[in-house]
DNA sequence: TTCCTCTTTTGACTTAAATCAAAGAAATTT
DNA sequence: AAATTTCTTTGATTTAAGTCAAAAGAGGAA
């Protein structure tokens, strides 16, 4: 219930409609690489992590993998779905054990139609996915990997930065194959983009600890320029 | 005013509404080629198209282009930025003359936080780009440029065959190098691209007509074979 | 029409990234 | 701890698509 009230989705709802919401929601328990939905299955509703992670990805005829995104508590995810009644746009896989909370689309639209701030979330939180596809599209199209790799090093430096950590010094939050989908390539080019930036002396790799030793050039290959 | 009924945005308001939102909107010419803003510029409001063609891209260091969409009456674009509170996330060009009304962020909010069916609105819209987006990143991806180029074929034969016309010789609606652009690549690329399939006896090309000779061809190839 | 500009096509070449194959390293399971 | 599976790296090669340069074609203006 706590968390519930944590989902941006939710936020800042009266407690009654929270209670709403916990009462047509369906928990369901997922194990590691259990497939919670497929691209193109029918849209019921959507799911508000409680605990896990959940990739959302598609896949090439060839068995190439695109994340599109990876979300975790308490975070939604597949909303979007709801108001394309029809059929979910992508996988979503579970990456580690967790708890979800299925909300039945039908319902959670009447709230929606009847609760002004829940409408405003949704709408915010649509925008802000619709500003992250920008960037991925923007990346696919006109960067090349490295930049790509060099713009999320970066963003994870700010992301510990903020968490009061260093931030010369990041974690990788996946494993390298799940981050070459990530950045739109394979875990090949993913290696050998790392070795390149290892040998040029930007990085220092050690398991999936990255240390950052020359941040300009990052942000200059981030931005595109090749150094 | 009637442009402004039929905008899917404001689809279904109250004739007392549709009135608000032509009072706080600020009509705009504008001419073929001219910049109507720019990626990071500071969003202060939205656009609807009363006429004419919009262009929304990104474009890379190099000067690449990739378009993320083309509007035109009587659509709205930007709406998305509304709720980003800062910039837009894209370039948008005029591609012919045309006359625009621009609506202040601010007020339309106002606007929004106490209509339901306006926020409804919203929320559609916002989804229905978040799964064009989820097709294109799909596609810039998994992809290669036949198959997309194809895919696009068979989307312009569907739209001829919904608007009574034959879906066998359809009529490009860019540029071909617009249509590059669209599709993630360059005219070159795209020359070729097309080239490849006529000469596989797909498709004819005259000029901007396409006609489709093997859509069974086109259809295995959208769906990422090779053929 | 002719001129000029812009777009499209073609050719030769380069390159980033994918593929295929295999070895090495980690992580899980037994 | 050994065994098995999964993940990561490295090497050799292929390939799709980009680059650069130039010709051909189309459209608009005078």
């Amino acid at each position: 219930m706590n968390l519930l009230k944590q989902c941006p989705l939710l936020a800042g709802l009266k407690e009654e409609d929270l209670q709403r919401v916990r009462a047509i929601g369906i928990p369901k328990k997922v194990v590691k690489k259990e497939i919670i939905f497929s691209d193109g299955e029918e849209a019921k509703g959507f799911y508000i992590i409680l605990s896990g992670k959940i990739k959302l990805y598609k896949i090439s005829p060839e068995g190439k993998e695109q994340i599109l995104h990876i979300v975790s508590a308490p975070d939604a995810f597949a909303e979007a779905a709801l108001f394309l009644e029809g059929s979910y746009p992508a996988f979503a896989e579970a990456l580690e054990d967790g708890q979800l909370l299925f909300i039945p689309g039908r319902e959670f639209v009447q709230l929606i139609e009847r609760n002004p701030k829940l409408s405003i979330n949704m709408i915010v939180s649509l925008s802000q996915f619709l500003k992250k596809f920008t960037a991925l599209i923007e990346e696919l199209s006109l960067k090349e990997v490295s930049s790509r790799l060099a713009k999320y090093l970066l963003d994870l430096s700010l992301k510990a930065e903020r968490d009061g950590r260093n931030p010369m010094e990041v974690e990788l939050d996946l494993s390298k194959s799940q981050l070459a989908s990530k950045l739109g390539t394979i875990s090949e080019t993913f290696s050998r983009t790392l070795g390149k930036l290892k040998t040029k002396g930007i990085i220092e790799v050690k398991k999936r600890r990255v240390k950052i030793l020359d941040r300009r050039s990052l942000e200059d290959l981030a931005s595109g320029l090749k150094i």
